[in-house]
DNA sequence: ACCCATTTCATACATACGTTTGAATTTATA
DNA sequence: TATAAATTCAAACGTATGTATGAAATGGGT
């Protein structure tokens, strides 16, 4: 039978959620089909059956964040560019804000277990996650990009481009890694903090730096390297 | 017979030049031992022989890199300070140009080898590495951090811990797919970029986040009110 | 030439993985 | 209730991995 408002079995949404849990805590390879259904509370031939593989599997947990988040970007871009025609840096990157923190609508703590799974996919599927992300929502990409481009528009295209890179980056690889950092933080400087306070140290970190002047010369090596190896 | 400068069975060499080739390039845990003999053209055993196991294969092949790094590093703060005793961010970030850039002699493109490895290892090792550094590094990265902090004094060092960290993901994240970052920058803009070019950017970048002015809502939002005062 | 420690080698072992299978069970519809 | 489709399940398959073993080979020291 097909209800109305389909929800799926619920076989399928326990696989999702036991899944993106353990790949964001210990990465997709590292996150056996085995351990998943366990904690799922299902049978181990289910992830076969409700998604076809393993690699199928990691899509669509990564998909049910990128629709909602994407499509707000979008419109947070647009928003941003009507109110202020000629954005500063942190304006920019601002908008991503509020996309992020809407994932916690997705699934409790649903921004920090996104963030986490876009740095494990970022280095770990190879620039699989890079194409399908440009593939889906180049277009929504490409109208950011633009209006980083409107916020430092003396920076060479080729400039631009690795200062991105850097700023993909900084996020991602901070995100993968925030469980840690955040209980690092809490144990040494005994202030927590949450995935919504490190997006906001971030933003002016990243804004600075994708702002930052070209360098007016290359930099050289000023004393002569030694190496002795006894 | 033990050799006046024992340079190790040719085994143990070749296998560490295969490894760091293959996990650098897929990864630690997507690297077999199996691959790593083939390529190295030695018995599978010889790994467990010469190394004991994996795990310990890793270790090595970073030690070998970060061994003749660190001390460089240290070198290279303790002489920019001498010349000025109150640098500026880009000449504190600077003093690792000249480190990275000596792995070259370690092995052919050791830089680009070591860098990448390193990210690899932040990523996939669950803050092993991170551990293995400050345990035998510790006190050549405190140095390099007050040096950062005599370039910022004016950040609150809890501040400043995230801002470090974010350069580290900076870094490394960048580091880890530079390879593939210098294809498309030669595809899409026509210019061959090679590992020192990417530090040469990575500077400015790094240098002005870390430098930023702290946001004004994270200050509200986080500063602890007191009391005292100074 | 002999010896002994070091190193190599083929092979086996135990385990873990993603995937498949076919029967049992549940569920929806007629 | 009868029937057919959808789902669950235990079990197995084939493959790959890291590691262990014990015999062969190597090569310098006496």
């Amino acid at each position: 039978m097909k209800w109305v408002f389909d929800m799926g079995s619920s076989t399928k949404q326990d696989i999702l959620n036991a899944a993106e849990l353990l790949f964001a805590e210990h990465g997709f390879g590292d996150t056996s089909l085995r351990a998943i259904t366990t904690k799922a509370e299902v049978n181990l031939a289910a992830v076969n059956y409700h998604f076809g593989s393993k690699k199928q599997l990691i899509q669509e947990v990564l998909k049910r964040y990128l629709d909602v988040m994407m499509p707000e970007v979008d419109k947070q871009v647009a928003a941003m560019l009507a109110k202020n025609p000629q954005p500063g840096m942190p304006q920019v990157f601002g908008t991503l804000i509020t996309p992020l923190l809407l994932l916690n609508k997705v699934r409790p703590a649903g921004t920090s277990i996104f963030v986490r799974l876009l740095g494990r996919g970022y280095s770990e599927t190879q620039g699989h996650l890079r194409k399908y992300i440009m593939f889906h929502w180049g277009e929504v990409l490409k109208r950011f990009v633009d209006a980083v481009h409107l916020a430092a528009p003396d920076l060479p295209p080729s400039e631009l481009f690795w200062r991105l890179h850097f700023a993909i980056g900084t996020f991602v690889f901070t995100m993968a890694s925030s469980k840690a950092l955040c209980e690092i933080s809490a144990a040494d400087y005994d202030q927590p903090v949450d995935v919504a306070g490190i997006i906001n140290r971030l933003i002016p970190y990243i804004s600075a730096g994708t702002a930052a002047p070209v360098a007016a010369s290359v930099t050289t090596i000023t004393s002569t390297p030694t190496l002795d190896i006894a």
